[in-house]
DNA sequence: CTCCAGGTTCCGG
DNA sequence: CCGGAACATGGA
C-alpha cells in the first residue's frame, strides 16, 4: 500500500497502513494534520526528532507496523457490519501509547466529544508539558504525572477539564506518589491489570479498556462506550429489551475474539464516520 | 434552546 | 447486578 507519515520531511513507508485513519479514529488526540502529512509527538520526541536521530524504529513500534493484519482480519467474524467496517478502515492500526499519556487523555475524554478531547490535550500540552522545536515550530510532550501532581484543581478547570479535573491530578498525584505503577501494570494479566487501572480516580471499566488496548496491547480489551454500545444494541441484539451491560460484555468478548479491540476500533471509526455523513445529508 | 458527547461514582431496588 | 442522577463544557 502507500507509503506515509510524513512529519512534514520524513515518509516511514509500510504495506497495509492508513496513517490518517490512524490517527483521526479516536485513539489518540494530539495529531494534527499540516499539509499532506501530520505533525505530532511521539512520546517526549517530535516525530521528525526521532526519525532524523536514526530512530525510524520508534515510529515503527509506536505505529505498530509490525500488527499482522491480514492475520488480525482472518480472526474477525464475518458478519456485515463487521465486513464494512473492515472495508471503511482496512489499514487502520492500533499505535502504542504511551501509557500515562493514555490513561490520562482518557480520564479527561469521559462525556466529552472526539474534537473536545483534542482541545483539551493540546491545551494541557501547551501550559504543561516539555516544549520541543521543530524547524520553528513548537511541539508540547504531554505533561508527566509528576508535572501535572504539582498542580492545583483550579489550574486544570481552567484548561476547560470540568469535573475531570478533580479525577485528573487525583490520578496524576497517586502515580507520582508511586501507589500505582503503570510500568507494573504491564506485566499483570488482563483482569488483574484492568482492576490496577480502576484504582486510579476517573477510570472506571471503558477508560482501563482504553488503556489496556491503545497502551498495554491487550488486543481483547474491548471498550463499550456510547457508540459501541449503539451499535451492539442495533446490529446484534436488533429489538430486543433489557440487555444489560454484563450481557453486552459477555457477548462481545465471545464473539469478536482475540482481536477484539482491533474489531471493536473498526466499528466505533465506522460508525461515528457514517453517522456524520448521514447527518450532513 | 435542546441534545449529546469514547463515563464514573454513588445510591436505592 | 441493574437503572438513575449528578457531574461540566462546547459544538451541532
Amino acid at each position: 500500500m502507500t507509503a506515509l507519515c510524513r512529519g512534514r520531511t520524513v515518509a516511514i513507508r509500510a504495506p497495509d497502513f492508513d496513517l490518517a485513519a490512524t490517527l483521526e479514529c479516536g485513539q489518540v488526540f494530539h495529531w494534527r494534520k499540516e499539509g499532506a502529512g501530520w505533525l505530532g509527538m511521539i512520546g517526549a520526541q517530535s516525530a521528525r526528532g526521532l526519525v532524523n536521530a536514526g530512530a525510524e524504529a520508534a515510529a515503527r513500534e509506536y505505529f505498530a507496523l509490525d500488527h499482522p493484519l491480514a492475520e488480525i482480519y482472518a480472526t474477525f467474524p464475518g458478519d456485515p457490519a463487521m465486513a464494512a467496517a473492515l472495508a471503511f478502515c482496512r489499514g487502520m492500526r492500533l499505535v502504542r501509547q504511551p501509557a500515562w499519556e493514555c490513561v490520562a487523555t482518557f480520564i479527561t475524554s469521559s462525556m466529552k466529544q472526539v474534537a473536545h478531547i483534542a482541545q483539551i490535550s493540546h491545551t494541557l500540552r501547551r501550559r504543561f508539558g516539555a516544549r520541543v522545536e521543530l524547524d520553528g515550530r513548537e511541539l508540547f510532550a504531554y505533561p508527566s504525572p509528576e508535572a501535572i501532581a504539582r498542580l492545583d484543581e483550579a489550574d486544570l478547570r481552567a484548561c476547560a477539564l470540568g469535573y475531570r479535573a478533580k479525577n485528573l491530578l487525583g490520578a496524576a498525584r497517586m502515580i507520582a506518589a508511586g501507589e500505582v505503577d503503570l510500568g507494573a501494570v504491564a506485566k499483570l494479566d488482563d483482569a488483574a491489570a484492568r482492576a490496577e487501572l480502576c484504582r486510579l480516580p476517573g477510570v472506571g471499566e471503558k477508560v482501563a479498556n482504553c488503556a489496556l488496548l491503545f497502551a498495554f496491547e491487550r488486543m481483547r480489551a474491548f471498550p463499550i462506550d456510547v457508540w459501541i454500545e449503539r451499535v451492539l444494541r442495533t446490529i446484534y441484539f436488533p429489538r430486543k429489551r433489557n440487555v444489560t451491560p454484563r450481557r453486552l460484555r459477555e457477548f462481545s468478548a465471545a464473539y469478536f475474539g482475540p482481536f477484539g479491540g482491533y474489531a471493536q476500533q473498526y466499528l466505533f471509526h465506522h460508525a461515528r464516520k457514517t453517522a456524520k455523513r448521514e447527518r450532513n445529508r
